[in-house]
DNA sequence: CTGGTAAATTGGCCTTACCAATATTCAACT
DNA sequence: AGTTGAATATTGGTAAGGCCAATTTACCAG
């Protein structure tokens, strides 16, 4: 159809001139540009013109405005991507992720833990104890203990990150992979160890409560590199070289 | 102390009182409201401050102002809602989120750090000296300090959430509140709390490192607290229960 | 009465010119 | 050496006026 044709407005053509030289670099972040008469006279406009396209980039976040003292080109944020599809971190690089936090949860979780908490744990390693055969159900109970453990030291922010860490195994990726090694014994294996975590956060053992976490997600790792050999490693690009690094966690 | 006052521009206070009745629904979506000559005469401005004033209400998408025929109230976009719709966390449960956090990975970085790691603090550093003045400027200098030490362990999911975890301050509930307490003296503080994490780590002081940073963080939750008592508190609601946990970290 | 055209009005767009407020710098002073 | 204070640079804000686009109104022909 016909685009409506509308004429752009002064300030925004001015406006767009000086973004497009601040994103192509040629004003470094932190240095100030220009005055206000002095882009007037290059750019062959008013000076109030100026002064609405420099409003506009300061609403826009791209300079800051000092009274006095000039204008100056702002730090650029990566503008919000809501969330990043792409970017899916590889399975060692999650696993180092969710070590280093639940480590340091399950050493707070165990100098804050009350009988009410260690009765919601028990819950959930109950209700694991039986269910060793389908690998859904056993996710998902994981799942459960690991933010029930998350949910001792009350923080929403961080339950909500160990469940969204521990959600990204659930790519298709991540369940082919898996598949090769999760069976009754490997759950079963990690059914003790997290009954390790338990008792060392029931307890009130901080030490003993990282220690144990460590373990778990150290064997976790190690269950999961037995079936790694046999992982074609295509199409994913990124994990190798960071693999290596992760024995120091 | 003394709060850092800032002389909010005339542009503003005057973009916040129209987008105020906006939002109001004093002026309905469709309508036009009052041209620019009778706007200045009754908000008692100039005519091109008002200008100014529309221009940064059109480039935030609260109006459109079409040539030759009015100014329009347009469709009120959805609340930032692509990212956390609303689960927004209170100041404090984020303080200690981040302590929680970032003291850990402060302590593992001090473990693998490497001279390019310390030259890259070192510039941000730099980079930060100079600028106290800016509320804006030091915040970004801030962010990107933190994430620049969660980039050395070189573990994009915790790299990720320690920015996620940053970008919440800049709701415009916790950017009114920072503008409390928020001026040159703070951020120099912080600044030397800044370089005491730095040599910390670059000694390879896991312990030291943890300790700076926690430090770091429970100096800003009290700059934050400062001001707290002032705080209007209306209109906001949530964060009053959640501030009392937060002693244990 | 209907349809179209032209003028008048309204309203935003942009400029020139001026003064005020603030920040920075540097020199003089204690 | 540290502080004070004036000079200078820069942005903040105002005033008045001419110009252009859109809308409305009035008018006229059919």
């Amino acid at each position: 159809m016909f685009a409506a044709i509308q004429p752009r407005r002064l300030y925004r053509q001015v406006a767009d001139q000086i973004r497009a030289l601040i994103e192509k670099g040629e004003f470094a972040v932190g240095e100030r540009l220009p005055g206000e008469r002095e882009l007037a006279e290059q750019l062959a406009v008013s000076r109030p013109t100026i002064r609405e396209a420099l409003i506009a980039l300061e609403v826009e976040g791209f300079v800051h405005i000092r009274m006095g003292s000039g204008i100056y080109v702002i730090q650029q944020r990566p503008r919000r991507s809501a969330f990043h599809p792409e970017d899916l971190e590889g399975p060692f690089e999650l696993l180092r992720a969710r070590s280093l936090i639940e480590c340091a949860i399950a050493e707070e979780a165990a100098r804050m833990v009350t009988p009410a908490h260690v009765a919601a744990l028990d819950e959930v390693l109950t209700r694991m104890a039986g269910n060793f055969h389908s690998p859904q159900i056993s996710i998902g109970y994981d799942r459960d203990f690991h933010t029930t453990i998350a949910g001792i030291i009350e923080n929403s922010a961080l339950n909500r990150f160990v469940g969204e860490l521990f959600d990204q195994r659930m790519t298709p990726y991540f369940e082919k992979l898996a598949s090769y090694f999760e069976g009754p014994a490997s759950w079963q294996q990690a059914f003790a160890e997290h009954r390790a975590i338990r008792d060392a956060i029931a307890a009130g053992n901080p030490v003993a409560a990282k220690a144990a976490m460590q373990f778990h997600l150290l064997q976790s790792q190690a269950r999961f590199s037995e079936s790694f050999g046999e992982e074609p490693d295509t199409e994913r690009g990124q994990p190798e070289g960071r693999a290596k690094r992760s024995n120091t966690i």
